[in-house]
RNA sequence: GUCCCCGUAGCUCAGCAGGAUAGAGCACCGGAUUCCUAAUCCGGGGGUCGUGGGUUCGAAUCCCGCCGGGGACACCA
């Protein structure tokens, strides 16, 4: 339960007791009133604005509604002070008793803690990664795939039913030029000499193998013959090659997906007509010509008549053509027919995770959902910026022409997968993130990634020596969780549960948001108040976790110990990270 | 030319549905190691939140203009 919420309902009855008894009018509106934890810890622990939010309405002076909602708030259990503070604010202290029994929920509730209710079951789509299958991937598709497949693990803790989905782009026309790369690779495991790649062609070495393969199955039965005899096969193979080539990769990431969808069958089962039919149905469609982009005309512009989308009516800044001058659709249309059949199966929230060089696409697309959904579903694109790879500070060089660039799967062979996830996530999304393969694997604690695994072994370290100086004590979660812990009273020890208990908050506010690196940041802030409370007991020796001679102090901190754990565990999980026990 | 993102300490960035004296890390300076992992911690200096208006009890946060950086801009996906 968040707590903060939970002191909202209680504020909300001290404002309808307060009207019962003619001290407040009626009819107040109560949702804009917020309870979060103040910035300056020296207020308290809770801190609310109903006083000021309420004047208004009620035609009372602020700090005169806060005394008399003070003094009501001040006779619930667990509130030990309520203060009337600056402009009308009122800030709550709460009991210590109180945070031992928020300690108390961690270690009941172990790596579940934080898991939220707030979502109601509500189906949530997610598409991320949805590269093109036309080879490996690199660095940057890695980012989408870490931020979407937390984003969605996030969200299924918030209690959403969640659909991770990757939309295969296996009908356009960088297949066909997949399809004919394949088939310079096969004529080269022919043991025909194709020489240098054609410009336009696909170079990498990744297609040769899938090039052997198909020689052995076919023999020469399509070395000479004409494009259109092999075309369609070539693709079907090459598609097939490089999706799994894809699917390597991801579950090298542990990224998974539980839908992938195909445009190539979307098209076949007629879904991009009756997309088009739903939206011709509601007068969105129209065939005309658009003017040509102020200020950066193309060279081969020329007005030509297009199958319009009525884009501009739900936002966008022009109309979009759904089909091409030869008849066929667009990428777009397909799009929209895609984004159609997830709500057709039961997406009334989508989500899609895009490289920010799909920026330009967001507004026609979140139309396009608007319209041919008639406002019942949403969809939010989060755009994710580029990832400079580095070494000790100096880029590392890449050439996209040549096939040469450092593949994901390179990057996680090299650092490993807990630490490509956690920082890919160590910058909000739109924000563009360097990843220096020296410093993501140095034990310092610059390195965030080993700075928070470092104090969840640490406590892990305390725990194995807890179970040796507690000998024939039971230290497990729920053990702990009946025991007295009324020896945290440092104001250190207070201040760490406090952290913790925020944690089902960060999981609320982090899926409201679609912000998943807030759970990386989260879980830094965990781990320093950690690492601090460590050091203090260098600094004075009772305030050790472990103390020889007080083993009713000792199991009360070492509560402390494993809930803190128990939190880190519990958010590397919704990262996809392990948490280890030892390094 | 239009649209989107960004502009917060010397550097890299947080800032949670507008809230009380704007935070962290790095760097810099000064400290802590007979002791649960010093792989860490503590203290210090450092800011007109790009800029000019507006909205209100209150703005880094919302709205408008400008300046600066990045990206995208018809039948490519």
């Amino acid at each position: 339960m968040n707590l903060f919420t939970e002191f909202k309902g209680r504020i909300a009855d001290a404002v309808a007791a307060l009207q019962a008894e003619g001290a407040l009018p009626e009819g107040l509106d109560l949702s804009k009133i917020a309870t979060e934890p103040p910035r300056d810890p020296s207020h308290g622990e809770i801190a609310t604005n109903a006083a000021m939010v309420l004047s208004k309405a009620a035609g009372m002076k602020p700090r005169d509604i806060a005394t008399l909602l003070a003094a009501r708030l001040m006779t619930l259990s667990d509130v030990e002070a309520a203060e009337v503070a600056g402009p009308g604010f009122i800030n709550l202290r709460l009991a210590p008793a109180f945070w031992h029994d928020r300690l108390r929920d961690i270690l009941r509730a172990g790596t579940d803690y934080g898991s939220s209710t707030m979502g109601g079951g509500k189906p949530v789509n997610v598409e991320y990664v949805s590269a093109n299958p036309t080879g490996p991937m690199h660095v940057g598709h890695g980012r989408g795939a870490v931020v979407g497949d937390v984003l969605a693990s996030l969200l299924a803790k918030a209690g959403y039913a969640v659909s991770r989905e990757y939309y295969v782009n296996d009908a356009g026309a960088q297949v066909d030029v997949l399809a004919r790369s394949l088939h310079l690779r096969y004529r080269e495991a022919l043991g025909e000499g194709v020489g240098e790649i054609p410009e336009g062609l696909y170079p990498g070495e990744y297609l040769i193998p899938v090039g052997r393969a198909l020689a052995a199955e076919f023999g020469d039965r399509y070395a000479k013959a004409v494009e259109a005899e092999w075309l369609e096969t070539f693709r079907l193979k090459a598609v097939d090659a490089m999706l799994a080539l894809i699917r390597d990769d991801l579950a090298a990431l542990g990224v998974r997906h539980d839908v992938f969808s195909s445009e190539r069958e979307l098209v076949r089962a007629g879904g991009v007509q009756t997309a088009f039919e739903t939206l011709s149905a509601n007068g969105l469609i129209y065939e005309g010509v658009l003017e040509p982009p102020k200020g950066m005309l193309p060279d081969d512009w020329e007005p030509r008549p297009q199958t319009l989308f009525r884009a501009t009516e739900f936002g966008d800044d022009v109309d979009r053509p759904l089909k091409k001058s030869d008849g066929s659709w667009t990428y777009f249309a397909s799009d929209i027919a895609y984004h159609y059949d997830k709500y057709r199966r039961g997406a009334t929230s989508m989500i899609d995770v895009l490289g920010a060089d799909h920026g330009g696409y967001v507004k026609r697309m979140v139309a396009a959902v608007t319209a041919i959904t008639g406002g019942k579903a949403t969809l939010d694109i989060r755009l994710c910026q580029m990832v400079n790879l580095m070494r000790d500070g100096e880029p590392v060089k890449m050439s996209k022409r040549s096939g040469n660039f450092v593949t994901l799967r390179e990057v996680i062979d090299d650092v490993g997968r807990d630490v490509v996830r956690f920082i890919m996530l160590t910058r909000k999304n739109d924000a563009h993130l360097d990843f220096d393969l020296k410093k993501v694997t140095e034990q310092s604690k610059d390195n965030p990634v080993f700075y928070v695994q470092y104090a969840h072994a640490r406590a892990h370290s305390v725990l194995r020596h807890a179970a040796e100086s507690l000998a024939g004590i039971d230290i497990g979660a729920n053990a702990l969780a009946k025991a007295d812990l009324s020896a945290l009273t440092d104001e250190a020890e207070i201040a760490l549960i406090k952290q913790l208990a925020a944690w089902p908050r960060v999981v609320e506010g982090a899926a409201e948001a679609h912000e998943p690196h807030r759970i990386a940041y989260f879980l830094g802030e965990v781990a320093a108040a950690f690492h601090s409370l460590w050091n203090k007991g260098r600094d004075a020796s009772e305030l050790r976790f472990l103390l020889a001679d007080r083993p009713d102090v000792s199991i009360a901190r070492v509560a402390l110990v494993r809930g803190m754990a128990l939190v880190v565990a519990s958010g590397l999980m919704v990262l996809g990270v392990t948490p280890v026990e030892e390094m």
